[in-house]
DNA sequence: CTGAAAGCGCTTACAG
DNA sequence: CTGAAAGCGCTTACAG
């Protein structure tokens, strides 16, 4: 025999049971049709049907299914965060802020880290995007300025928000963070502090963030007629240990710098273990400037100057122009740096 | 007129048409019932049969639909992160635990952090668990050790995971990760090096976290017969700023003690800004432990000796319990710490 | 060991 | 503005 169901036109709902589609129809005595277009907010549906429907639903505690929904619609209410190993606090940031614009909606967070430089992370993000039919996907720096992943969400139709330190391209919706713009505030800073003989450690070239935040650096400073010497920029890898590297270099042979900026926390992190171990006083010996404000820099001591990112609001950025409307979607968004000024910089001893 | 389906025998597939479990049913000759059968691993198929089907499935790229068995099943394939504001570090490696445990699986980690503090905190959890129908939650500490939220979801049929210091009851699945003894480590380790005046500064006594850590470490000194004054024992708030409060009291009136063993490496961190601001030599003037072993132990100068959790395996250990069959269920697990050893303890100046 | 029918809770395509 | 039918891609309950 084939199951049975409650479908009298008056059966009460059996307790404990969760109202589905056809209770508020049956109840409220309109089709199944008239309460989906309620939940998809028709405008095809008479002001009191509305009213008197959306009055049941609210008695009943109903709420659509998203799994059902999802079925239906072929894509889920899950949005997708791609990210390759950006420090803790940058993605917990982002996460946070991608789940301020979820709150309310029906919308989850879906967690995706990956290694862009293993062979098989774009399949590997196909899948986790076809089979979880996600509604959409954040990229974070710096699977976000990989082409190729870029191309294959496109070719599957996966709508995406890309996360960059600058445009990347003319078509694809981003939230651009002007990197460019919070180096530029520090150089300004160490300059007006009278600082001329200035050091940079970058991140690795091939980040963009990196670029950005080197040439904006650079910019401003020529901007006031100061051109670093190239013994004074030093590439390393966004890491502490290669900031160690790099200040081992700018501060323990030769003349040494009054101000170093560095691409990120951690390097800075890594300029100050080399200065202490040196005997050197921060900030009367050297000033120190990074990039991230992450908490690091207010736990180092003397605290870090650091340019802060408006991580928290970015993600909620992001995911905001991944749930808004088709039609109305905003294709970019800016977010902008500043700088935090804390204890690690003073003018230069003469 | 009703939508038509493709459904002659021997139709191909459409192209760029993801295979369904029709496909796969009508080109291999059986039913779905049994395609089903195959998928969920049931014993109730000739083995030939198997192969023939799962030869097509792979052939075919097919992979079932989450979603749809997520409607039949009436649970999805999403297990949720439910926690309340730990550090980054900490959150983001239980978030890697979680998600190597899932690779390869058809589950999703979706994440859930909420304020245990607000009183709608429990109902928000239950609408999460509830809406998307999850698998399973992972329940991180503090929340892990709210009973009320337990109850709740005790009461809903949800499965969780809780991961705690102590085995918090006798039913619940539990990653138990022993803090007291990475406590009591910490505690004979500053004892072999000879200490005798030492000072602890704790997390909040509400937090079980907490509570373990400090008992755990001064019954560790008992057991070699050293007992702590009362004013050398300090209850703070597990943050930086609490822990400057704490070290001011301890390091700036009075005699000061020859070592410091803090709840967490955050506190630690208050403590070295303290020291350095005093002008006292770390860890020749002071020894210092932590606990979490965070990245923030090896970026401070001299580095932190702290106690390692071993927060990935956690996560990784407590996902893998959510998603083994129900009738093999693990109770319970076990997680040791350990002592990370680094710079800044050494035998106390005479 | 296998299958036909009904159902999970929604939406789409069509008709009125 | 409203609705009856079919479908999304699976599983359950039952029968053989």
């Amino acid at each position: 025999m084939p199951r049975k169901k409650a479908d009298s036109p008056n059966a009460p709902l059996a307790p404990g049971q969760a109202a589905t589609i056809n209770d508020i129809a049956r109840l409220s005595g309109v089709s199944k049709k008239t309460v989906s277009r309620i939940i998809n907010d028709s405008p095809l549906v008479r002001q009191d049907t509305r009213e008197k429907v959306q009055a049941l639903m609210k008695e009943l505690g109903y709420a659509p299914d998203p799994l059902a929904r999802a079925l239906a619609f072929r894509r889920s209410f899950l949005i997708g965060m791609v990210y390759d190993n950006p420090t803790a606090q940058y993605i917990v940031d982002m996460q946070y802020g991608a789940l301020d614009a979820l709150r309310g909606t029906s919308f989850e967070l879906v967690v995706h880290p990956c290694d862009t430089r293993s062979p098989g992370y774009i399949e590997g993000v196909r899948r986790f995007v076809q089979q979880q039919k996600l509604h959409g996907v954040i990229l974070v720096p710096r699977a976000s300025e990989d082409q190729a992943l870029v191309e294959m969400l496109d070719q599957i139709g996966c709508r995406f928000t890309r996360i960059a330190a600058l445009p990347l391209d003319e078509t694809s919706a981003t939230v651009v963070t002007h990197d460019r713009d919070g180096a530029a505030e520090a150089a300004d800073y160490l300059l007006s502090l009278g600082h001329r003989d200035i050091a940079l450690i970058t991140g690795p070239s091939a980040y963009r963030s990196a670029h950005e935040r080197t040439s904006g650096f650079l910019e401003a400073l020529e901007r006031r007629g100061l051109r670093l010497p190239p013994e004074r920029i030093i590439e390393a890898g966004y890491t502490f240990e290669s900031g160690v590297a790099a200040a081992e270099k700018l501060l323990l042979g030769g003349q040494r710098p009054t101000a170093i900026f560095t691409g990120n926390d951690e390097m800075a992190a890594g300029v100050y273990k080399v200065a202490m171990r040196a005997g050197l006083t921060i900030p009367r010996q050297l000033s120190i400037i990074g990039y991230d404000d992450s908490p690091l820099a207010s736990r180092l001591w003397p605290s870090l100057t650091s340019v802060r990112r408006q991580t928290r609001d970015t993600g909620r950025t992001a995911a905001a122009m991944l749930i808004q409307p088709e039609g109305s979607a905003l294709r970019t968004a800016s977010v902008r740096p500043h700088l935090a000024v804390r204890d690690s910089c003073q003018p230069p001893e003469l």
